[in-house]
Parts: structure tokens; sequence; C-alpha cells
DNA sequence: GTCTATAAAGTGATAGAC
DNA sequence: GTCTATCACTTTATAGAC
């Protein structure tokens, strides 16, 4: 049971359509089996490189059907992106926001996620990366309305405790560094895994060790600067 | 002065020109244009999105002439993927490879290096990522040919280190948190503005400052684990 | 060497039958 | 809702005049 979408003569073309609750959970409509075929080409090979034919092959259905979905690649495109990036930075709005813990509870949690994610989807941050920079503005008010708030209150917590000699760094070194250490890996991973030797089961295993070391070591760059004893 | 070039009915498709010395150093011939003219649009928007025509319109020459001198879009973008590359590594070959210096001073010299390079190149890093993944062993000769024997050797030298405790960590771990720390700034660099509200004068400044401070980060994790007192 | 014109193939999107 | 057939346009590449 599939519902019926009127195609609009002149859709306006800066909406971008919400994910809609399903009322029909298990099932995989046609629509959502070409979502997750476009959300794999897409992220995989970028835009550009994306052939819509391909993406109904991937699907298992027709391509004019992409079209009575989706009216177009570049709308179907749009959808996925923003429900990429939401996801890419959901762990972070969400552990931030937590009240309840200390700054490094928080970024254990947030690396401690943010590996598992990544390690399940390893091609994400790259088409973040890619596509962000094609689209520079189209995700300002994005990045806005996920974490606008927290960021903000967060980063003038950092500043002050830095201003006051209760941190050792400043808070965009300390953001920098944070997501250098625990995304960074899993974008160069061809070259790492090239120049480390490591196979894909050591790779992972070198991941997970870095649950625990990276709080370690940026616990060690908080600290304050040692009194000329 | 511009050499003859014949065209060749059956070009060995995998074979790659390499650059030749140029006998006239100054001139900007035609050739070089359009090769400046396709490492800009490649280098920025990856391959798949850039158009022959726009090299062309870019270079200031007619489309035609693209063809009578690289024959194909996909041979010059070979070229311009492999001098990209090479020149993306030859700074870590070169300070490696200088035996007079210490661990720490490579480290330092690699660092400053780098930020410098990509202060002046900030397009090269995402392209080489993408371009990299989408043509994973294209690129294994490569990294083999510039960085193979000083890679092993130095490798083999850490994991000595490791293994006796004159290191407090893992070489892979260490590679990893050297380029994280270095390269991915300015892979994020869109993200990480919005998210610090830096311009780009206070970004470039946050990066020189980084020639210190990631050197002293990278210290502190060499350092053995401390004897239990 | 450089151009204009055009061939040849690819690609997004639609019409219309079922 | 789903399909086949096809249009309209873009893009790479070549032919041939100068």
């Amino acid at each position: 049971m599939i519902k019926s979408k009127p195609r609009p003569t002149f859709a306006p073309s800066t909406q971008i359509d919400m994910p809609k609750a399903k009322p029909i959970a298990k099932e995989s409509s046609t629509e959502e089996k070409i979502k997750e075929a476009a959300r794999k080409l897409f992220t995989q090979k970028g835009f550009a490189a994306t052939r819509t034919r391909d993406i109904a092959d991937e699907a298992g259905i027709n391509l004019a059907l992409l079209n009575y979905y989706f009216r177009s690649k570049q709308k179907l495109f749009d959808i996925i992106m923003m429900e990429n990036f939401r996801q890419f930075i959901h762990g972070i709005s969400f552990n931030f926001q937590d009240k309840t813990l200390s700054l490094e509870q928080k970024i254990e949690k947030v690396v401690s996620m943010y590996i598992d994610f990544l390690t399940a989807n390893p091609d994400l941050p790259l088409f973040i990366l890619t596509e962000l920079r094609n689209n520079p503005d189209q995700l300002a008010a994005s990045i806005e309305g996920e974490i606008g708030e927290t960021r903000t209150e967060l980063f003038a917590q950092l500043k002050v405790a830095h201003a006051a000699g209760y941190i050792g760094i400043e808070p965009s070194h300390l953001v920098a560094n944070l997501f250098g250490l625990t995304v960074f890996p899993f974008v160069a991973r061809p070259i790492l895994q090239k120049v480390t030797g490591a196979d894909d089961t050591q790779f992972n295993n070198l991941m997970q060790q870095r649950k625990e070391l990276i709080p370690i070591w940026i616990k060690t760059m908080l600290q304050p600067p040692k009194p000329t004893k």
C-alpha cells in the first residue's frame, strides 16, 4: 500500500522535503528503496559522478520511477544530503547538551560514539566534507538549527575557562584536535593502511584503541600550564 | 616556439606522461596554460564535476586544443593527479630522509613545512583524499616509488623503539595523530570556521600557532609511560 | 598550432501505455 | 505505480579549414 503523490507542475525548488513519519515501519517501499540506493551511491561517489540510471539499477526499479517519486536528481540529492548531515552532527549535539556530564566525560562519550558511528559509516565524513565545500552556505542554517545554541554556549564557557587559566588550550584548537584525532583516520584510511601496512581488521582494532587513547591525549592538552617551580 | 606533438592513433591508455624538463623556463606555453587551468578546476571540483569546456575557457583557448595536446580528459586528469600527489608527499619524504635530524626535529620540520604548504594549497588535501578513494590501487605504486624505502625503514625503527619502551605510542597512532592534527583543520575548514566563528585571517593565525603547538602535543604523546612511583 | 563545425555518446527528464 | 520509448540537452572528442 503506497501513498499516491501528485506531481506539482511548478514545485518550489528551494523547498526540501523533510523525512516524514512512516505509517508502516517494516515495509521497504519503493520510495525507500530508491532513497537507500541513492544514499549509497551519492555517499560513495558524490553528486556529479553519480548517474540517475545507476541509482535506479541499484534500487531494482526503472529510471522513470525515480523522477516520479523525487522529481529530479537534485531534489533527491538534497534529501540525502540533509539526512546524512543531520546524522553526522546529531551525536555531537546530543552528548554536548547533557548538562550532567563534565567536559572530560562529554569528550569520552563523543569520541566513543563517533568511532562506532564512523566504523559503520566509513564513507560519510568524506562525503560531508566534499559536498559541504561545494555548498558553503546551504548548510550554515542546518548547523545552526541542529547545534546552534549548544555550540555558542559551550564555546563561550570554554573561552572563559581558558582565559581564567583553567584549561591550557584555546577552544578552537581543542575542537580541531578532537575531530582531527577522531575523524581524520577514517578520511585518510586508504593512505594510512598503505603507510602502516594494516589490514582491515587491524585498522578497526586501532580505531577501537583510540576510544581510550584520544580522551587521554585530549586531557593532557586540557591541563593548564604548570606553575614554574 | 612550441614543440610539435604527433597524435598516435592508438595511445596506450595506461601510460602516463611524466613531466618533462622544459627547455624554456619562463614562457607560459599553451600546453602549460591548459595544465594550470586543469589543475585549478580539477583540484577544486574533482574529475566528474569539471567540464573540459570550462578548462578551455579558463585557459583562454579553444576546446579542440585541449584534445590536441592531451588527447582526452582522462589523460589530462591523470597528469594533474600524479603531479599533485607527488607534491603532496614530497615534503614528507624529503624531511624524513634527513638522517641528521632526531625524530622530534623531523616532526617539527614536517609540521611547519606542511602548514605553509597547505595554507598555500588549501584544496589539495581534499582532492587527494577524494580521488585516492576512487582509485585505491592506482597510487599504491606511486607511494612506494616516492617514500617506500624511507617509510619501511622509519616505521621499523619506530616499532622497535615502542617495543623497547622508548616511546609511549604505537607508530600507527603516531602517524594518524601527526597528520590528523596537521591536515584535518584544512580539510574541515568550512565547518571549523563556522563552529569557532573564525574569519579567514583568524583561521590562518590559528594554523600558524599550530606550527609550535603540534610538536609539543606530539612530544607528550611520545613520552614513555612513567614508572609507577 | 589554432580555430569552427559537427559527430557520437551520455544523461536527466517526460510522455503515454498498461 | 510501474513500465518502455523517446525527447532535449550536455559533454567529450574529432574532422577539416586556415
